[in-house]
DNA sequence: GCCAACGTTGGC
DNA sequence: GCCAACGTTGGC
């Protein structure tokens, strides 16, 4: 199946890319979504080798930082049933069922400069990106990859 | 800090 | 099944 692309944020507060590049072999699984969409996308569609464009949301400098490959498909976010972490979902532990999922992805490379948000927002040829969309809140969005390399490009890669 | 947009919940 | 109320996201 052919390589795809896709968007993953992360507020830098809690897990940055600057983190990801510290994490043992720059490698993280990617827990807490909690969104049925964003589930669907990575244990539908995410294939070992994929290209993720690591977004910071949230943010005073909100962008997007570097590349992250998938190494590891989707499998059972245990988070879910962990009551000391902050995506225990409380509503699945009473049902002993999970329905999260996470993915593995490790960092490929570090933007020279950040691609910030008004550098997205300037470029013309990323107009239709779903990130730049009022409202858009889908933390994990599929990305063309057309815009993919335009963006690598920006962030000097 | 404000608030618009969105997803989810729950009453009916 | 509708929809108002609510909680959350995230840009500004």
């Amino acid at each position: 199946m052919a390589q795809k692309f896709w968007l993953m944020k992360s507020e830098p507060d809690v897990f940055s890319y600057d983190d990801l590049l510290k994490a043992p072999s720059k490698t993280t699984c990617w827990e807490g979504v909690r969104n049925y969409q964003a589930r669907n996308l990575m244990r539908d569609d995410f294939q070992i080798g994929d290209g993720v464009l690591f977004y910071h949301s949230n943010s005073d400098d909100a962008g997007i930082y570097g590349t992250a490959t998938v190494v590891k498909t989707a499998y059972p976010d245990h988070f879910a049933f962990d009551k000391k972490s902050d995506y225990f979902d409380e509503d699945a532990f009473k049902k002993q069922t999970n329905p999260w999922v996470m993915v593995d992805i490790k960092a490929q490379s570090a933007f020279r400069q950040a691609v910030t948000r008004a550098r997205l927002q300037a470029e013309s040829r990323l107009a239709d990106m779903m990130v730049l969309k009022k409202g858009s809140r889908l933390s994990v969005q599929p990305v063309s990859e057309d815009h993919f390399r335009i963006i690598a490009q920006l962030g000097g890669l």
